[in-house]
DNA sequence: GCGGCGCTGTTACAAACCGTTACAAAGCGT
DNA sequence: ACGCTTTGTAACGGTTTGTAACAGCGCCGC
């Protein structure tokens, strides 16, 4: 399995982007980000970031958005009492900051959970580029009305599934994203630790564990700490309630 | 506390337009939608709509917004095996249906809690204002943004707060709303059931009543029925996590 | 007007699930 | 090899849920 790993680990690179990301309810309409217009109008500069640095944190000011290009990031909100809630989990090809727009600060925290790359778009170029892009409007707009529905998708998940049902539909999220860049949605490293899984998914991190092992036990998949083999895509679904088709 | 009731009854209508609605998070950045400029350009149709009754349901033609004028409305999530989340309620100055932009049916379901009536937007007419109308465009775009930021403030209180947290921090989110359209704060008729609040609020409606049963008893609320007194909104607010001030 | 009926809301008690706590093992960087 | 972080496992306890019974209110027909 070990030898496995650093194969996916391999391929993690230099596909091509997907549409922007959608989650568990699968409404897949919106056509790709045209990211080669947009370089046209927009001084796009390459950010990197290394594991557990972030693009921005609550509160410094808004100027861009960004598009993420290698690697994943995590955005989380921050309580006052210093809570802290993951809000989601963002890879290849996915927005981030579009939430912030119309502030004059950035909303939430996002975090590279490894090193990865964005590409930064200054939010000013943007809005002049929409003139000459006539296109690039409705594919702000899509990808934002996007992103509503994808929360009220977890919104759904996290207020009528039990903490197994959670994990399953995670980790069916997790593959199918994974499929839409391209890579196997049987065979993956999650990017994120367990306490960022729990965050996300309402639960504690214990909890995930027990859930893992379970649908260990159970023979849906085949899990070694951050590496999964999806075995039972069907027995996952059922458990999270999901009709979809799994690539 | 009957003759109350109908007071407050009496004095929800007819008020001006707030801006679009933010949760609990705060952060009143949006200016108002100018309704008026709007209805130079957009053929804006009444639509009433009697308790129960819905605006629309998820997977029918999108080719219209609303923007609620009287009343109230829950709109919901429906997954394929029935399970069904309330993702919010939406009341006068809120926009319903934004989260359908891109796609060619809407998303969700909206249901009237009472009598109540939108503005219907046609979509294709709200486009073509937005040549017209420069700060339409960026009216929508803010209010999309809030919408994002509005549910993800509700990720972080259903993902770490417990069922009373909730139920108060939910109290002061609705005393905040009414706030913003010029009511009471402290006094104000619950427009939802038991059951549609525990929806939401990812919990069960037994739980819910004793969750306000406690707060009662706390001294926090003074509740019967629909009909909710705060009596002690510093109480409500620490045990929700909230620093904001109340009105 | 009156009573029946259903929906909504409340409360008590029992049960299940998940969180808490504690500890151990494995991975990772130094 | 060492220590720290991450992850896994188990026992226990608490919160939330499930079940049930009952009360209040509105709607309807009589």
């Amino acid at each position: 399995m070990t030898a496995l790993a650093s194969d996916v680990r391999a391929t993690l690179a230099n596909k091509p982007y997907g549409s922007v990301a959608m989650a568990i309810r699968g409404n897949i309409d919106e056509p790709d980000i045209d990211i080669e217009a947009i370089r046209a109008h927009v001084p796009v500069r390459r950010c990197k970031h290394a594991a557990g640095q972030s693009i921005y944190h609550a509160g410094q000011p808004f100027h861009a958005i960004h598009l993420v290009h290698v690697g994943s990031y995590k955005t989380s909100e921050l309580a006052a009492d210093g809570r802290e809630q993951v809000t989601g989990f963002r890879m290849r090809g996915d927005l981030i900051g579009i939430e912030s727009i119309g502030l004059t600060t950035y909303a939430s925290d996002v975090i590279a959970l490894e090193d990865s790359e964005t590409w930064e778009l200054p939010y000013p170029a943007v809005l002049r580029a929409c003139l000459h892009i006539p296109e690039l409007q409705s594919h702000l707009t899509a990808a934002m009305a996007a992103e509503i529905r994808c929360d009220r998708s977890w919104m759904l998940m996290l207020g009528t599934l039990a903490a197994e049902c959670r994990v399953a539909a995670f980790l069916l999220d997790v593959a199918a994203r994974y499929a839409r860049l391209g890579y196997s949605a049987r065979h993956f490293i999650l990017r994120m630790s367990r306490v960022d899984m729990a965050s996300f998914l309402a639960l504690k991190h214990e909890t995930v564990s027990r859930a893992l092992s379970r649908l260990h036990d159970l023979n849906y998949i085949d899990v070694q700490r951050r590496e999964v083999h999806v075995l039972d895509a069907d027995g996952l679904r059922s458990m999270a309630g999901i009709s979809a088709t799994l690539n």
